[in-house]
DNA sequence: GTCCCTAAGTGGTCGCTGTCAACATCGGGC
DNA sequence: GCCCGATGTTGACAGCGACCACTTAGGGAC
């Protein structure tokens, strides 16, 4: 991260591995910068490379800013993977994984703004493929969840069944989704009952999946708030 | 919005409405290409005037796109009142309601992602004035068909009924909100089954709110979808 | 009717950006 | 040992946002 300045400038020609400098610098100044509006010629300076270096390594802005963006789902899969680790309730497991995304979320508004905020789109409104996969694994997680958690109560792999756990991901992620924007738009409030909101929603939601998936238990489960 | 420039350029030194005439341009420019990243020239030059004459009606380009935004508040506020003119029930009016929302954004996603991207905060993370209201305006006319929708189940004017307005109205916004951002991002699918789904979602969401505020009946209601 | 004050519009300029083209440097395969 | 491709550098260009000083026009005070 840091260059070696102090002698008369023995950096080497090469980089070593620029890319992921690059990389690196931009989640840097978009977590500190909070917006997007950062220059490729300014990740250079940071990286210590000449102004074109970049270019060599990414076709242009928009295929840096998707490589970040790729970054940023593969973070998010795994605070969410981590949070539901030692957990085995199916209604358990929901709830860590959605307090762990919009956790992930609401710390760096910037970046899961980045991943969903559309700057990526081309003409026809497609995302380029290395934050296609991404953003795929990370669906896949949350689908998996609550595939597990229907299992006893569907026969698997029948049309029923995909058509169920398609509609209860679309419910989780959509509402988690929304809450995550709103929350880092100030657009709820009062600030101080944020909290309460939140684990509000989170529980609607989960009652709704219930509805959904019986093997999902309803009722309210009270759990910790998410430590951060 | 557009300049007789047929004869020999009899064009007034003073535009008239230049104010009006870029933000005009600017949506026009924003929905064609869905992006915001044109330039203020470009909207000079669509209105016929100097690269500068923009400076005197906005501070920078912050200030115009806010100004833009507001329209895009405005515009989803009035879609909503008009789908919920001749609607009685408060579970009609608010699925109508919701469906006028996802439609406006999904309809010109670049101008919802301008409402809610986050192109716009400063530094505190603060909404431009203008914008602020639109948005307020906005959500209190939600906030009212829920409202409306508990009447003669609350006393009103406690806290506890503002407490539960204010979560189910959160659920609400959420629910569309995300929705509406993963249809646009066409982060569900397939594609073709997208309707069912949404609406699936939607009574969803509807029949979660009827837990929270008992005056609006659950049970699935079908309407057609939304002619678009 | 005249005057003048100010809002509104003009052209010029600056530093910065993304991107392109031409050149320099290195390291691995033959 | 040579050469070629990947990587990094320097220079250049047009377009941009933003600022400046200047000009114009139109309406209110008198």
């Amino acid at each position: 991260m840091t260059q070696d300045i102090s002698t008369t400038d023995q950096r080497p020609y090469h980089h070593g591995d620029l890319q992921r400098a690059i990389v690196d610098a931009a989640i840097d100044v978009l977590s500190e910068s909070q917006s997007t509006e950062f220059s490729l010629r300014e990740l250079a300076r940071r990286a210590g490379v000449s102004h074109n270096a970049p270019y060599k390594h990414f076709a242009d802005k928009r295929e840096l800013l998707a490589a970040v963006s790729a970054v940023g789902f593969e973070l998010l899969a795994k605070r969410m993977t981590d949070a539901t680790k030692e957990l085995n309730g199916p209604r358990e497991r929901l709830a860590a994984m959605a307090r762990a995304y919009v956790c992930g979320g609401v710390n760096n508004p910037a970046l899961y703004r980045l991943m969903f905020g559309g700057y990526l789109m081309d003409q026809d409104n497609r995302r380029p493929a290395i934050e296609r996969n991404a953003a795929e694994n990370m669906k896949e997680l949350v689908a998996g969840a609550i595939s597990d958690g229907a299992l006893g109560c569907f026969i698997p792999d029948t049309e029923e069944n995909e058509r169920k756990i398609n509609g209860a991901l679309l419910i989780f992620w959509s509402q988690m989704h929304g809450l995550t924007l709103l929350l880092v738009d100030r657009l709820v409030g009062p600030g101080d009952k944020m909290e309460a909101l939140t684990e509000g929603v989170l529980q609607g939601m989960l009652d709704g999946l219930a509805n959904c998936i019986p093997a999902i238990p309803a009722g309210v489960w009270v759990g910790p708030p998410p430590v951060e």
